[in-house]
RNA sequence: GGCGGCGUAGCUCAGUUGGUCAGAGCAUCCGGCUCAUAAUCGGAAGGUCGUCGGUUCAAGUCCGACCGCCGCUACCA
């Protein structure tokens, strides 16, 4: 018997300047439903995501603010932490730069790829700002006019910079490039979608450069195993933290267990992601990742969000307005994954009002009220021979295609097929005009049927909403619990069960 | 400049290797129903598949040119 093979998906970590947005909440609740997919089909699943915590700006960062960088971190990860608590999202761990396991496994990684030779000392040589700390290409120079890429002054302070040396550690990327372009041409489906995977292989292609891992000017970060005079800084910090929390360098049998990962990502972060971090894991003898999917930008109102636009968005506050599923779902459903999606309330709203209110609420509470009508309350058992069970063999399918795929938005299309399939199939029986009997219960016991097919199908999205439509149809348990595909297989509703009608599941918003 | 992508119904998008591929959802209009959250069901309308050429018995589906839009171009989640 072969062993079933385990599910390990990941957000980036999110650096903690700013506290939890939007765009934020986009990556991770698309992890947190891909991972609960994951679970119904019976796989191990492990759904990590935490917080980005050293650097030269959290250093700055926390000084502005007169505390030091550690109790500034632990002031604003535990609100990352608190969000996607409330958003419902089930991560099985919140890792956390700044946590002993995480130095570990970054002195392991770094250890292994100066043993390999991959890491040598060379010198640093650029542009530098004294007041920002920051060294300038000359691309981002700006003249005394302030048009970039035609002068020697600092972008921000609008001061020369100086020309500066430094000795760093430098990774050799430079000799991957042969080694990445055989493997990714080995695993052409490692990164989706394709045109997202397309850029990175442009970028492997056109050329690759040795870039510098250490600073010694740096003082909030984890320092070389081997020159502690030396802190490394983002690449080998940040990324490994997707080893970390499977326990590598410390516990061997957890990273058996779960690596490789998936790596869920931000088209912004694709170099770092799918050039360098391969790179690395080659030169430490790692096996490279599962697949990363690399999602767009969920744009608010056609633009990016930023501070300075002031169209940032708080989901927690659209939770007041729309629910937590109803959030959800929206994240979910409006967007297929690689796309820039576009945030707008608007949007917000017909979605919920098509799709929930009008779709799965109101094909509940239909169901409900007929059988609470025509069935004495009782749900009869499904129709063996149902026209419904073929839509919902589809929808089964199609879904579990899509949700493969990573594709939220087409998985969950195809499950509301389900819906519209049963909507028509109450209107073509019309049980609300005939007399109780076998056949008002054999139309009403096929809804109830497709109602718990739905709740099983729908609830990597709208978790809590799937949980109540199970428990009002008479089923026991937790709709989390069922297991794929045994669980959708026609005929799985057991018919004696008592009906709850209860509230709307999503009241219509009206604009 | 270089590399890559996109342009299909009002809107958002599906359309493997060319031959029911001209589609879905939303929106609109008409009709039915009244169990249901003025929800739902049926039907209709709506596109010369960016433009112009080419290959082919046959092209959104391949090739070329052009127009328009966009992404990436190195140490910045």
């Amino acid at each position: 018997m072969q062993a079933v093979s385990s599910t390990y998906v990941t957000t980036p970590i999110y650096y903690v300047n700013a506290e939890p947005h939007l765009g934020h909440a986009y990556t991770t609740i698309i992890g947190d439903a891909i991972t609960r997919w994951s679970r119904l089909t019976g796989a191990p699943t492990k759904f990590l995501t935490g917080t980005d915590e050293h650097g030269l700006k959290i250093q700055q960062a926390a000084e502005a603010a007169g505390v030091s960088p550690q109790a500034f971190t632990d002031d604003i990860a535990p609100k990352f932490a608190a969000a996607w608590d409330k958003l419902n999202i089930a991560n099985d761990d919140f890792i956390r730069t700044t946590e002993p396991r995480h130095k570990v496994a970054v002195a392991e990684l770094l250890q292994r790829c100066y043993d390999a030779g991959d890491i040598e000392l060379d010198t640093f040589a650029g542009k530098y700002c004294v007041a920002c700390e920051e060294y300038y290409s000359d691309d981002e120079l700006v003249s005394a006019e302030g048009v970039a890429g035609e002068g020697e002054l600092c972008p921000i302070h609008q001061r020369p910079v100086e020309y500066f040396e430094e000795e760093n550690y430098f990774f050799r990327l430079s000799r991957f490039q042969d080694r990445l372009l055989d493997w990714y041409a080995k695993h052409p489906t490692a990164m989706t979608p394709e045109h997202r995977g397309n850029e990175a292989l442009g970028l492997i292609r056109s050329g690759l450069r040795d870039f510098s891992i250490s600073r010694t000017s740096l003082e909030w970060g984890i320092p070389l195993p081997w020159d502690p005079k030396h802190v490394t800084y983002v690449w080998f910090d940040a990324l490994t933290n997707y080893l970390a929390a499977v326990g590598f360098g410390s516990d061997d049998q957890d990273y058996e267990d779960w690596w490789p990962a998936i790596h869920l990502i931000g088209k912004d972060i694709v170099r770092q992601h799918c050039v360098y971090w391969p790179a690395m894991l080659m030169s430490a003898g790692v096996e490279l990742p599962k697949r990363w999917a690399i999602g767009g930008w969920l744009l608010v109102g056609g633009e990016k969000m930023s501070k300075t636009s002031g169209n940032v968005v708080n989901p927690l506050d659209l939770i007041d307005d729309i629910g937590l599923d109803g959030f959800r779902y929206y994240v979910l459903a409006e967007t297929p994954y690689g796309s820039d999606g576009d945030f707008t309330y608007e949007g917000l709203v017909a979605r919920y009002n098509s799709d929930l209110a009008n779709n799965l609420g109101n094909l509940a509470a239909r169901v409900a009220t007929v059988v609470a009508k025509k069935c004495d309350g009782v749900g009869p058992a499904p129709d063996p021979d149902s026209p419904l069970s073929a839509a919902a063999e589809t929808a089964y399918t199609e879904s579990a295609a899509q949700w493969a795929e990573l594709q939220p938005s087409r998985a969950l299309d195809a499950t509301w097929g389900l819906i519209r399939a049963t909507n028509a199939h109450l209107e073509q029986n019309e049980p609300w005009k005939a007399d109780p009997g076998p056949d008002v219960d054999r139309v009403m016991g096929d809804a109830l049927e497709a109602l718990r097919i739905v709740a099983i199908l729908s609830s990597p999205a709208i978790p809590d909403t799937a949980q109540t439509v199970w428990e009002r149809i008479g089923m026991p348990g937790q709709v989390a619990d069922q297991h794929l595909p045994d669980a959708v297989t026609w005929g799985g509703y057991p018919g004696g069960a008592d009906v709850v009608k209860g509230d709307p599941l999503f009241p219509r918003i009206k604009l």
